[in-house]
DNA sequence: GCTGTGACGCCAT
DNA sequence: AATGGCGCCACAG
């Protein structure tokens, strides 16, 4: 497993309830800011057999956008379990954007 | 025009 | 056959 992959996963996994991060900063975070579309990629890969919190990760718009309503409905429900307000299927990114550079 | 963002695969082992 | 890894290019402000 390459580096990236790892640090991508580990990124995810190490994001705090109530607390989500768009595409590009996990990339940027995990040291390729161009490879925002890879991660969405990597987390599905591995989403397949780890219990990855990939409903925690949502675009750079803070909007859930998926190929499902009814995923989009689950990843909802479950970022307002965490305790993320949810306005109109979107969070305040700029409230609920889990600050990893800090945290690192 | 430049830079940022983008979600469900395809190929090899 | 199934799982893991790949690190882009195009569209919009």
């Amino acid at each position: 497993m390459q580096p990236f992959t790892k640090e991508v996963i580990t990124i995810i996994k190490g994001i705090p309830e109530g607390q989500v991060m768009s595409y590009g900063q996990i990339a940027k975070a995990a040291g390729n800011p161009r490879a925002a579309r890879q991660v969405a990629r990597i987390l599905h890969s591995m989403s397949r057999k780890e219990n990855l919190p990939w409903h925690r990760v949502v675009n750079a718009k803070g909007e859930i956008v998926v190929g499902g309503e009814e995923a989009i409905f689950t990843q909802r429900s479950t970022l307002e379990e965490e305790g993320v307000q949810v306005q109109d299927g979107k969070v305040s990114l700029s409230r609920y954007r889990y600050n990893f550079d800090e945290s690192e």
